[in-house]
RNA sequence: CGGGACGUGGCUCAGCCUGGUAGAGCACAGCGUUCGGGACGCUGGGGUCGGAGGUUCAAAUCCUCUCGUCCCGACCA
């Protein structure tokens, strides 16, 4: 390709509407533009990079023994209706009607569609296992759009579903999903890591996440600095232990009204009373699928609202509003107690034995000290709703555990027959049995993985690509394209590696050389070329490797050569085809 | 949806508080010089100041409404 025909708008300024490195990057680098919020155009830059990262997605896929489909993106609400998640899936799910006033909505994922395809083709267990998959433009109307292509509401994602005659098998096919996706994130040349996370609203019974370590990550992952345990921070377990409790062996004293006027935040209360926080009974009041439910847990520790609502299996939780606090407690937010609330209580583990502690009054500017969680408190349940915290034990080999931050890129989950028997997809068994398909989903955010690869690689000046999925291999830069010499020599060096088919873009702009070059480190193309005076008068061509800054000086003849002998994945491929 | 910020040539922003003939830099077009890290000079084109309504002799500026964008929270590939 050559730069002068290359529909390549690159930014000397960042647009305001960015923050984020990735979405910054890719607007100046000319790979996308905004049509409105959450919804991009890809330029042919763009586009050339989702398409590498599509091709090694479905070289995987096809390795691991699934196969390409297309399903349509505009869907009939009637499947909605019989998989419950035309209710169920709220305002993410863009609803319309067609001119029939039919209602209709643009698919967010695909397990109806597939699960209705696939219930009407397949009636034996000779059919199975069936593993699908398509790379296609989602759209999930998301309440909050944010960071480009990070987080749009319209989306490229590789989704696959998978059809296996037991559990058994779909552990099985689980498993090689898995193996491909480590193979996938492999060869993007991403740092990654696979963490347990929780099912979410696709639901089902046990999934993985695969996560980009990058500091601007959305999600918060646990991982243990002893074993390979990790897991998102939604689902990591928190290990329980009566040990390092608060505790005595004398009977508590009665409890007791103080005054605590103004102090509302644990800190000021903590802090007004002298004691540690994880001396204070923290009383928040959530409404459970329009239920208030007084939630419990340590001054220290956070409510995990992703365990809170697995616990109470609800479908929807939220922090109460002002008003209805002071209606169950008769107090302001800040002094919420467990004693004597008119509603049920939910306490995580770590309340059980707390002696001694402090709680909400339930009465403005009041505090109740001398708490005994035996005696007083009386919750309903007790369970595991809180956040891990760093200085938490890991739950397999109780050695301390790390928290680190990360994009969530793939997501696998064993779906059991949730969609089967929601939608009645069965199959005969070889005694002739009709039983219920057991399924499993796999996505891949393709262009969320764009983004990703931007935010884990990129300097002051611009983007570094991983080689497997740059948009060019490599950038040919004639420093002066009025120099006779300078361009010949450029036009050779174009045509040969085209010959060899090296993805090679020619900056053969009239543009002075600085220009150049900053559009070469903004793009982030792996090796650079410069022919410039070096050249003219020593016969030396300048390679520099973006990802590195490594330059080196080779003549016409060696390089070629040269290019093979540096480590990277697809340049060495093309050229030895050649 | 709750909280915050912001909409002025293609981009980055000033002007608004204190109403009085729309500005700068970059980009773009032409000419000349320059030519290995976002050059310089001269000339030129381009904005009904997001939109609607109001106040006023007069509105980018003040008021009301509205649309859009971004950031923080609930959602998720």
């Amino acid at each position: 390709m050559r730069f002068s025909r290359f529909f390549l708008p690159t930014l000397k300024e960042t647009p305001a509407e960015a923050e984020v490195i990735s979405h910054k990057l890719m607007l100046r680098a000319g790979m996308i533009r905004k049509l409105a919020a959450g919804i991009y155009s890809y330029l042919p830059l763009g586009l050339r990079v989702l398409r590498k990262v599509e091709a090694i997605v479905r070289e995987e896929m096809n390795k691991a023994g699934a196969q390409e489909v297309v399903l349509p993106m505009v869907q009939p609400a009637e499947l909605w209706q019989e998989s419950g998640r035309w209710e169920f899936y709220g305002k993410e799910l863009l609803r319309f009607k067609d001119r029939h006033a039919r209602d209709c909505c643009l698919g967010p994922t695909h397990e109806e569609v597939i699960t209705d395809l696939v219930r009407r083709e397949v009636r034996s267990y000779r059919d199975m296992p069936l593993n699908l998959y398509q790379i296609q433009t989602k759209f999930r109307d998301e309440i909050r759009p944010r960071f480009g292509l990070m987080r749009g509401r319209e989306f490229v994602m590789k989704d696959g579903y998978s059809f296996d005659v037991d559990e058994k098998a779909s552990g099985k096919t689980y498993l090689a999903m898995y193996a491909a996706y480590q193979n996938v994130f492999r060869r993007l040349g991403l740092q990654f890591r696979a963490v347990e996370a929780d099912t979410g609203s696709i639901g089902g019974s046990f999934s993985h996440e695969f996560m980009v370590l990058a500091e601007t990550g959305e999600d918060t992952i646990v991982s243990c600095t002893g074993c390979d345990y990790a897991a998102n921070i939604e689902k990591a377990e928190v290990v329980w232990s009566e040990k390092g409790q608060i505790k005595s062996n004398t009977p508590s004293r009665p409890m007791e009204k103080v005054a605590t006027p103004g102090r509302r935040t644990v800190e000021e209360v903590t802090t007004f009373m002298g004691i540690p926080p994880q001396q204070l009974v923290k009383t928040l009041i959530f409404l459970v699928d329009g239920q208030p439910v007084a939630v419990l847990v340590r001054g220290d520790h956070e409510v995990n609202e992703i365990k809170l609502k697995n616990l109470l299996q609800a479908r929807e939780i939220a922090l109460a509003d002002e008003a209805l606090i002071r209606r169950i407690t008769g107090a302001p937010v800040g002094y919420s107690g467990p004693v004597g609330l008119p509603v049920k209580i939910v306490a995580d583990q770590a309340i059980q034995g707390m002696y001694d502690c402090v709680a909400g009054a339930n009465e403005e500017g009041h505090h109740l000290v001398h708490v005994d969680a035996g005696r007083d408190i009386h919750a309903d349940l007790y369970g595991d709703i809180r956040s891990v915290t760093a200085g938490d034990r890991c739950p397999r080999c109780k050695q301390p555990i790390r928290l680190s931050r990360g994009i969530e890129v793939g997501h696998i989950f064993r779906l059991g027959t949730k969609y089967s028997e929601a939608l009645k997809a069965t199959y005969l068994d070889g005694e002739g049995q009709e039983r219920y398909m057991v399924m499993g989903c796999y996505g891949i955010g393709v262009s969320r993985i764009v983004a990703a690869a931007i935010e884990q690689g990129h300097d002051e000046s611009g983007i570094i690509f991983p080689v497997a999925i740059a948009p060019f291999d490599v950038l040919l830069l004639p420093v002066n394209v009025n120099d006779t010499v300078i361009r010949e020599a450029a036009e050779d060096i174009y045509h040969e590696f085209l010959s060899r088919g090296v993805h090679v873009l020619l900056d053969d702009r009239d543009e002075r050389a600085g220009i150049k070059f900053k559009d070469a480190d903004l793009t982030g193309i792996p090796f650079r070329i410069t022919i410039g005076t070096k050249f003219t008068k020593e016969g030396l061509l300048e390679i520099k490797v973006r990802g590195t800054g490594e330059t080196l000086f080779v003549t016409r003849e060696q390089l070629v050569q040269t290019l093979l002998n540096m480590h990277s994945e697809r340049i060495p491929r093309c050229l030895q085809q050649g």
